[in-house]
DNA sequence: CAAATAGTGTCTCTAAGACAATATCAC
DNA sequence: GTGATATTGTCTTAGAGACACTATTTG
């Protein structure tokens, strides 16, 4: 009869084949345009990090940034790792989206994938800057998903677009899965990837859940508001957004200035524990 | 220059160390007592499956069914045939909890567990019977969690009782994270495991996602709560929960009988495409 | 002052919770 | 009839959406 220390002196882990994992990272932006007219607020655009491959497979397709789980890491531990390696930042939350394991998803073999979105503030990106000797960029996402199940995913940067075009396989515990009809030119099931991502960015922007993370830490309710329009693509009222949003934030007594119209107040996000 | 077709027939993939990748699956059941009283309805006890494993590491312990991830399938479908070899019953439902992979998890190296709850009705294994022959069997389970972030995960079967002890760690995006004070007896992290679990699914017991895969495909109303209920471990007034869920089911035109008191309209459940 | 955003008050409608009342069966 | 569950109706309250109105700044 085996001791358990003797059982384990003696296990051989690799005695049965083993896939890679990696961790890919659906990292979020939101980034606004100057308007033209002095006094109007800014423009928000929704944008994706993708990266150019620079090697086989998909070499020169654009995919998302992730990698390889290393020993002695987390698999969260690892996506926020990669994060920080793209972006520079490290990111304030990543939220899991799934696991991605079809077979045949890699030509290189058996590698499954653990997706998670990342939420990156425009302000610590651009103080930071960039590494723009890999082919890391930006791309502005549109999202339209229709009401029969047909998805069109649209990445612009700089005159490159891709369009990938997906159907909404089932809509289980909130969480709606995709099936890809043309990735539009993306590398592996990425298309995949960014709408299960979008999917649950959309449903935790109802509660307010991460929405702060895009914004520096004192920001106006407008700005608050426009990112949640911008993540759900909808209009809400300010009065109807301040009444449901009082609740998460407070004041910081401090005052936006020079805007061309009356100052906003500054608010802080009001913490979990501290609320009500 | 390669080609694609060159690199991939000269990629190593065991070039970089790998994980062992598991589906462990929380096995929910809801099962009911028979009163003594004739006329009284029968009571519900939430239940989770466990066994009792045979060999070494955790020899003796309690743990949560599951295996390992092979080449050829998905880890979701790895979770059905998990679910389906220890139960005999192929789950109507599995929901994605998380997964976990702290380092030193497993005392056998480096593996990382995908964990998800699959909904098991009673009907379905009374029909099926089970295998008595390994260590399956199902625990009571009670779950508290108190205000200040302590909770007591007590499972109990004929005598044998678990008792864990875990912290809330975090509540993001809608998902709580425990860590373990004392795993009660329980192998591994399972004990952190079923309580994520139960902390799933009582939240997508809120909006009525998964309790109608406890029941057989006709129910009454007054069962369909008590699922909830029991889930939940909350009581709701009949004539409120009738409302909310009213537009989840449509009548059959059948009836109960020989209950001891008014016959119970039986319903089907209203699929998503169909309803309003 | 004009144009823009900031912020408040209030009306309506809906959904949730509480509770009262009635219906129907097996014994 | 009794005791249990089944089912319906209604009152109250909380919250969401719509909308009108006021406040404050800079060119």
């Amino acid at each position: 009869m085996q001791t358990e220390n003797e059982f384990l002196s003696n296990y051989k882990i690799d005695k049965y084949e083993r896939p890679s994992v990696t961790a890919d990272i659906v990292a979020f932006m939101i980034r606004s345009t100057q308007s033209d007219n002095y006094r109007m607020d800014k423009e928000n655009r929704l944008s994706v990090l993708l990266i150019k491959r620079g090697g086989h497979p998909y070499k020169d397709h654009w995919a998302l940034p992730g990698g390889f789980l290393v020993p002695g890491e987390t698999v969260e531990e690892c996506a926020f790792r990669e994060t920080l390696e793209e972006t520079n930042v490290l990111p304030v939350s990543i939220m899991p989206i799934g696991v991605f394991s079809k077979p045949g998803r890699d030509p290189r073999g058996w590698i499954i994938s653990n997706a998670y979105v990342s939420i990156i503030s425009e302000e610590s990106v651009d103080q930071k800057g960039q590494d723009d000797a890999n082919d890391a960029q930006w791309f502005d996402v549109k999202f339209d998903q229709n009401e029969n199940g047909n998805c069109i995913l649209n990445l612009t940067y700089d005159g490159v677009e891709l369009n990938a075009v997906l159907t909404e396989e089932q809509t289980k515990f909130g969480r709606t899965s995709f099936i890809i009809k043309d990735s539009g030119g993306l590398a592996f099931d990425h298309a995949e990837i960014i709408a299960s991502a979008l999917s649950v960015l959309r449903n935790s922007a109802k509660n307010f859940d991460m929405i702060f993370d895009f914004l520096p830490e004192k920001f106006t309710l407008s700005s608050l508001q426009k990112i949640q329009e911008t993540i759900m693509n909808i209009t809400v009222l300010p009065a109807n957004f301040r009444r449901k949003i009082s609740g998460y934030v407070t004041e910081t007594g401090e005052y936006t200035q020079g805007a061309g119209h009356r100052p906003a107040k500054l608010y802080k996000r009001k913490r979990e524990k501290e609320r009500e």
